[in-house]
DNA sequence: ACCGTAGGAGAACGACCGTTTTCGAGAATG
DNA sequence: CATTCTCGAAAACGGTCGTTCTCCTACGGT
């Protein structure tokens, strides 16, 4: 009844292993970290991920889902559709202000292991074009001419790594000014063509 | 006389190390692979850097050096403020479209090692605060406010990551088209305000 | 009470990595 | 020619990693 573990075997080692990768790196996480992590012998371990490359593809579909899915959440908050693109680089800056922010994940595990690994790359990828197909959406919306997407993703990945680098969520703030100022060009843009 | 391998020991390592630790990752590559690679034998290779970790730090430095450099002799082919601002994204054009990008060395480095080597983050922050200083020369010639700069920074970093993953030069024509309107509105700025 | 089985803790294994050492071939010196 | 020294090739060493295996405990069914 009263379950006083209330996940699943799978969550407690998926939450163990994201924190570690996440945190250091994938090459620098050894399986026996996870399992000192997540308390899951390391026979479990194997029984519910068969090797360390299908649960690093398994940590990364996971972030990429609960990321994409925080961001529409905290989104959805907000009404007028410029408020709305405007939000994304709010929600980015709270990501930031997290003490345990260290940059995109998938970036980072791209760096990483892209070169190396097609799965990694290719689920970067997807990631990143999910994003990027998200924040169309947000400018189609707001009846922004598309281009503006591609400028307001190269502003939001630029903010995620110099955020990272610098150490401070202010790039957040920038990318926000930014966004403001292209969001104006844009709309006079399709005042003009009309 | 006639030097047949103009190299030194020392650059044979290091254009060895640079091209395996930028298109593999840092930890991907042993020492073997160094020592195959540049064709020095490992007792040399440690005569000249006593551990992979010092290899590391030159390989970054080295590359911190360069990058720079090259960047300032491309935008140095043009004269006005305002073009010299744009000449940045040219060159990134120009960068992405080689054969061998990984996307930015620094950032990949970050993500990789930044968690587990402070002298691999204080190198990769070092790189970015260059950068960064570099822009803010530029904006500050051009009469533009510098609140500027950091959009630029923004960009210049998400084109680099965006190229990256995503496999084309693109990301940095989209860069430039931002950088032209956030310039325009940046001089606007300046006008209204006196 | 007894046996069979599942499951956990950790040892074991083979591969690899960073680093050091050994060894032997050749050049330099008397 | 004998001796010493240099230096490159590769073996060796200690440690770690991903993965598997062993053993032991504890419990369920009869």
């Amino acid at each position: 009844m009263s379950e006083v573990e209330p996940e699943t075997t799978e969550q407690r080692i998926l939450d163990a292993a994201e924190e570690l990768f996440y945190g250091r790196g994938i090459q620098s996480v050894g399986m026996d970290a996870i399992r000192t992590a997540s308390g899951v012998p390391l026979k479990r371990l194997y029984q519910t991920f068969p090797s360390k490359d299908t649960l690093v593809e398994a940590y990364l579909r996971r972030r990429d889902a609960r990321w994409l899915r925080d961001l529409a959440q905290y989104v959805d908050t907000y009404d007028s559709p410029e408020q709305r693109i405007l939000a994304v680089f709010d929600w980015l800056f709270l990501w930031f202000s997290e003490q345990e922010f260290r940059g995109c994940g998938f970036i980072n595990s791209f760096g990483e292991l892209g070169a190396t690994s097609q799965t990694v790359a290719d689920i970067a990828k997807a990631h990143k074009d999910a994003f990027r197909r998200y924040l169309a959406d947000l400018v189609a919306v707001a009846d922004a001419p598309a281009w503006l997407t591609d400028q307001l993703v190269l502003l939001a990945e630029g903010a995620m790594t110099t955020a990272a680098i610098s150490g401070t969520p202010e790039p957040a703030r920038h990318a926000k000014d930014a966004a403001r100022t292209l969001l104006r060009a844009a709309h006079a843009d399709v005042v003009t063509a009309a």
